[in-house]
DNA sequence: GTGTGTCATGTAACCGTTTACACATTCGGC
DNA sequence: GCCGAATGTGTAAACGGTTACATGACACAC
């Protein structure tokens, strides 16, 4: 049995289809003896509107479009978090699509959008991804995150990675920490490279020697690089580019017999909800990325609607000082902590040390 | 300017609109030079298909909905990352929507994507929410995971939560273990509960005395049950209702003092990625999340396509043997190490111990 | 009683595709 | 030279909504 269409509800409801359709979007002036028949056909009828149909007649989807790198790991699972409440709110529907770490697959996921959606929000951490993607978007609505492409001055989120890293350096040094050693994410992720260089930075501005080791933003990378440190000449503090590489090298310097913070002090980027329940608790830049997911998505939606858009949108992350960078001082800490967003009910009295 | 329609490409290649069709759909003769014309064509006027105008006349919209309880932490973006490769080789697209835990929510979730998409992936792990979407469906095809709902033969996939805990348990007896603690998931969540009843089932059957704590699937809250049982009467073992609170769990013991797993052996349930990066590495049971979502969308679409259903499929979890239960005997363990699937590139040489 | 304005409703054109069917062309077989 | 068959192409009717415009009913003022 076919679904029933509006003729249908029509019929059954003894009115017009333009009736029918004036009950369903609440536009245009109704009785309420209309409105209650056409409600009753529409129940007794199970009645859904067919979504391409109506886009056809308004070119309007109400969907949108979220493009990704990837799906692995916390934040992006975060980011996707924010963008889909937001979305729900707002009676909008979300079509992902992740693994796009090359420009052309970014491009054809781009262009297998079009016309399906009414806008898009699109990550691209990769300088030739944000320029192959902006050559297809021919006109669609977009909000770019964390995209470092030279002359992009349009509508779009960007992290403050170097001022973060600066940051980082700075709170390290004012500890008394000297030999300070940065473990970089990939060299062609934009991200790493401009935490990479607000460490860079830090250091010569303090007139300290630079050391850097090659990660991956994954875990096991981190570990690899802390278990080198531990083994070389000694440092006495690590500052990560990500939270997943600081917790590697934690993990490696308790192998190696070392103590954090006392010995190695060590600090991560974004603070994913894991980085606030190790131990010692992980001090890092917090980055609220739920809100960003929700943030894009607002103002892809009010870009969409035609209103002017502000341009780039720069978000400071703020440090959070916890365990793996100063002794056990419970009071100034318990203020810092993240109140962890539950799986299914966040009961607030976790014990964080 | 408004985006080109099939009229003006075929206008503009000097054929007619059927032809233009044809030529992008594969489908029917036409001859060579007519392709050709219809390929320039489209690439001057950078023309895309209306997706709404195509799933008006053909009744599909390549498009498949995914409902989820929620979308926080690793399980979820593991699943939505294996359904996603799937739908992109087929051509599918994804749209998503989380944050489903209640029944009305996880209903209206349904009804909205009604004529948007060709069929539903639809997780509930609650019972009420399996029962209120069913009602809704309304003959479109679906696929459940992890549904535990009385009478639901249709097409599922569910993991053998019972099996995996009597291995579980099993593993720990067989290591002379027998003051064995459960920490539970959430009480109103089915595989909370199936894991449960397995322990219970396998302690009972091994003369044991049982002891549940409960928990709620996160990390805090196995950390609370790890204290707990530090500071209580002395278990040797814990088995945890999901990795997260397995961690939750080694952290406190930790923090008491106790060792792990010479003190305390602790298990896991699921296999995240992080189970084999910390320290000692999680023993678990494992399920391939990203395998159980490219499973459950391949199963969608050959129903969508009318084939029939195999039904109830059920996945069995593998246990994974490593350090949190076993000393160091790192031949046995290197075999049963997760290969890392890297954030950016998996260099395969890191090191678990 | 006629003219005018308001308001609810109906009619039909249109949105951009697919596709059944009709048509035109070519070819081979006789 | 005529008759199918085969092949490529075109025409037009769906598909299921929205909405500009027409229509009809009714109230009110003159």
């Amino acid at each position: 049995m076919k679904p029933a269409n509006i003729r249908d509800v029509a019929r059954r409801a003894e009115v017009s289809v333009a009736s029918v359709s004036r009950v369903l979007n609440g536009a245009g002036p109704v009785t309420d003896a209309t409105r209650k028949k056409v409600m009753e056909a529409v129940e007794a009828l199970q009645y859904v509107p067919h979504s391409g149909a109506r886009s056809l007649s308004t070119s309007r989807s109400h969907t949108v479009g979220v493009i990704l790198p990837d799906l692995y790991g916390e934040f992006f699972s975060e980011l996707i978090r924010g963008v889909d409440l937001a979305a729900r709110e707002r009676g909008y529907h979300l079509i992902v699509s992740s693994s796009h770490d090359e420009a052309e697959a970014a491009a054809a996921a781009v262009r297998s959008m079009r016309g399906r959606v009414d806008g898009l929000i699109l990550m691209s951490p990769h300088a030739e991804v944000g320029q192959a993607t902006a050559a297809v978007t021919g006109g669609l609505p977009v909000v770019r995150l964390n995209d470092g492409a030279a002359g992009a001055d349009g509508p779009s989120i960007v992290v403050d990675n170097r001022g973060g890293s600066v940051a980082a350096v700075e709170h390290l040094i004012s500890l008394g920490r000297t030999r300070i050693a940065h473990v970089a994410g990939p060299t062609d992720n934009l991200e790493a490279e401009a935490r990479l260089s607000g460490y860079l930075e830090a250091m010569a501005g303090a007139g300290l020697d630079a050391r850097v080791i090659e990660g991956d933003f994954d875990m096991a990378s981190g570990r690899r690089a802390g278990l080198d440190l531990a083994r070389g000449d000694g440092v006495d503090a690590v500052f990560a580019g990500n939270d997943m590489m600081a917790l590697g090298v934690m993990l490696a310097l308790q192998d190696a017999g070392l103590r954090c913070p006392e010995d190695v002090a060590v600090v991560g980027f974004d603070d994913v909800p894991l980085a606030s329940l190790v131990r010692p608790a992980l001090t890092t830049l917090r980055i609220d990325i739920a809100e960003i997911g929700r943030s894009a998505l607002t103002r892809l939606l009010a870009q969409i609607d035609g209103q002017p858009d502000a341009g780039r949108q720069i978000v400071r992350p703020e440090l959070v000082i916890r365990g793996s960078t100063s002794g056990p001082d419970a009071k100034t800490r318990a203020a810092n902590e993240r109140t962890p967003v539950a799986h299914h009910s966040a009961q607030g009295d976790h014990q964080d040390v």
